[in-house]
DNA sequence: AACATACATTTGTATATACAATTATTGTAG
DNA sequence: CTACAATAATTGTATATACAAATGTATGTT
């Protein structure tokens, strides 16, 4: 991650854009590594984070809005990262008997079985990325992080 | 930026896992308020970059493939990128007199003008991001982010 | 010179995303 | 109880992006 030698025609770019670009920089290339990460798996990140967070559900069902809270994404994507999960039989979607305005969405068996193996391929992954890190350093870039 | 709450249904979760889901938050809500800052201006964060790396150039012309290499985009992008800001007149491409295949690409008065005044609200946007990091976390920020 | 190979860019196509408008259901003020 | 606003999700559409294949140009080999 040499930014200094991407960057370098800006001499006099001050720290905070200087770090911006950098902070982009990096989350592009953690972010190509996951995306290959999870190529062989056939899901996107966003539809990783929707499987991730209707485990952390414990079998309650999540309602398309708290998906999407969870989420960075925009509703209306959100109906159609759903689609394609409930294809691949990884979710199921059922309407709230209560509030009929609202979708329930529960992770199936497959798809937690799924899940479990991206996991495995994710914490090497994630493991990889940081392995320039020591625990402190890396506590404290969590702090820091915050700050955002 | 309460990444704790967001994530806190996976207790387990180890540091290397954590840092990177911390690093995709903070990095997609700073994409957020770069790209409201950009909306404005009609461009994108991609086309503010090429205009960027262009004037970085300063009146020598760049290729696409160094265009390429100084983005994250995919080459195929890159085309349709510099199509876009032909249209607007940000910038002038042409082929290359000692070696056809290669384009050259200049930024245009025009573009240097609208690039200067996105630069002011940029920069403004970029201090609004870090107004909560003192100088030297912001330099050691940098240093962390060149472990990656 | 003819051919294969490498290079630089473009195009086609499928998928993803952003944004606005729409549908369906529920809550509530008069 | 009706009309209107609020909520939850979906759909339409335009634009963006990823990936593979194609185009046009240059170079190297026999």
């Amino acid at each position: 991650m040499n930014v200094e030698e991407i960057i370098k025609t800006d001499k006099k770019m001050e720290l905070p854009s200087k770090t911006v670009i950098h902070l982009m920089l990096v989350s592009n290339k953690v972010n190509e590594t996951i995306n290959a990460t999870l190529k062989p798996f056939d899901v996107s990140i966003q539809q990783f984070n929707v499987l991730r967070i209707l485990r952390g559900q414990c079998g309650k069902p999540a309602n398309l809005k708290t998906l999407n809270e969870r989420m960075v994404t925009k509703m209306s994507n959100t109906t159609r990262l759903v689609d394609k999960l409930i294809i691949k039989g990884y979710v199921k979607r059922e309407t709230c008997e209560t509030n009929r305005r609202k979708i329930e969405i529960y992770i199936t068996p497959k798809g937690e079985k799924a899940l479990s193996s991206m996991d495995i391929a994710m914490h090497k992954n994630d493991k990889h990325i940081v392995q320039n890190f020591s625990k402190e350093e890396l506590e404290y870039l969590n702090v820091l992080f915050n700050k955002f």
